[in-house]
DNA sequence: GTCTATATAATGATAGAC
DNA sequence: GTCTATCATTATATAGAC
């Protein structure tokens, strides 16, 4: 599929779409005026809106396990996350999508949370194996917890984006806020003794 | 509204509807099946789709504003989390209400999570000021993270329980699962150095 | 208050020209 | 590959009987 194709236009307006007004709520009609086609073309290049949907689950799943891949491999130079969200704008979209994903229960959005906890736990192990994160006689469970917090951020950039006051969550100044603020917490912890947790929940 | 009249069941079986296939994805013929009742009925108490959810918004916004003041006012008595969530089994739909409430970005999910940063700077600056938290340079971007983590188990709560062996989120062992994992990183951290925290995010 | 029947609009999908 | 025109279905919403 070509740069620029119609195929790849229907394609970047419905990951958009569908990330903002979620996938019942979006209708193949809004993508094809956001892509400048007629409705027709969507089904004739992905014969369904589940077919496109699908579509589009695969080449996001296949994007970020690419840029995954990238910096596993050390293939990509990170000075700073900011820079490295600021050179890649489809990614705010792209979590747009993902949360939406997550929160259908559909098979894109379960499997990228799986894959967000065996990166959260492999990630643990590691870390605890060179005595860099503390043990825990729950793994799982703080794997589990640690990627939904991950997610959270994703799920919810926009509603903390404005309390912050910037327009979303992508914004260089919200990520070092953002990223300082669970650093801190990772690395001091938040309580100085050890009472109930109810005093930072809501 | 009294107990069990028609327009009660409209009412939970819509907010139970609305959580688990969202606002979009749910038809007011959907909630009529589940309520027993027929389409005309729901239009005829509640005038259209919208007014509907804005009933909804309503009584789940105004049902945990008053369990928090119940609570606030030492009116309830709560020896564990596990059996405080088992004795109000109203408060599984009502989450996952919120939780797309939370995604829509609608009136209700931004007004409560809205509210749970102010809860969560409310008691960070308690906990603050008593010597109980450690204080921060940026006390609006704490509130706002730890609001979203704790807004995140509610959101993903059934992917989380699914991963450790569980139905929904609200499991007593789950929750005790979760409660300790959450209460360990607030208290003794994460890291036992202060290195990059990429190694615990995906 | 509650229903059946129906109007009206919007949606996913198809047919066929170019 | 891309369009216009249209179908069949489903959605919200209304009318009016009981």
């Amino acid at each position: 599929m070509e740069i620029d194709s119609a195929a790849a236009r229907i394609r970047e307006a419905a990951i958009d779409q569908f990330g903002r007004t979620g996938f019942a709520g979006t209708t193949v009609r809004a993508i094809a005026a956001r892509a400048g086609v007629s409705p027709a073309l969507i089904m004739h290049h992905f014969g369904t809106k589940d077919g496109l949907i699908e579509h589009c689950d695969g080449y996001v799943l296949a994007h970020v396990e690419r840029l995954r891949g990238d910096f596993l491999r050390g293939e990509t130079k990170i000075d700073s996350v900011t820079g490295y969200l600021a050179d890649r704008p489809e990614l705010l979209p792209m979590t747009r999508y993902l949360s939406q994903a997550l929160m259908a229960g559909g098979a894109a959005g379960r499997s990228v949370f799986d894959r967000m906890i065996d990166v959260a736990r492999s990630n643990l192990e590691t870390g605890i194996e060179v005595g860099r994160i503390r043990p825990t006689d729950d793994l799982e469970a703080r794997a589990a917890v640690l990627a939904a917090w991950n997610a959270a951020v994703i799920m919810l950039g926009d509603a903390i984006a404005a309390r912050l006051d910037a327009d979303n969550i992508l914004d260089p100044a919200i990520v070092d806020r953002v990223q300082a603020t669970a650093l801190d917490i990772y690395t001091r912890g938040l309580l100085i003794n050890e009472e109930s947790p109810d005093d930072v929940r809501s």
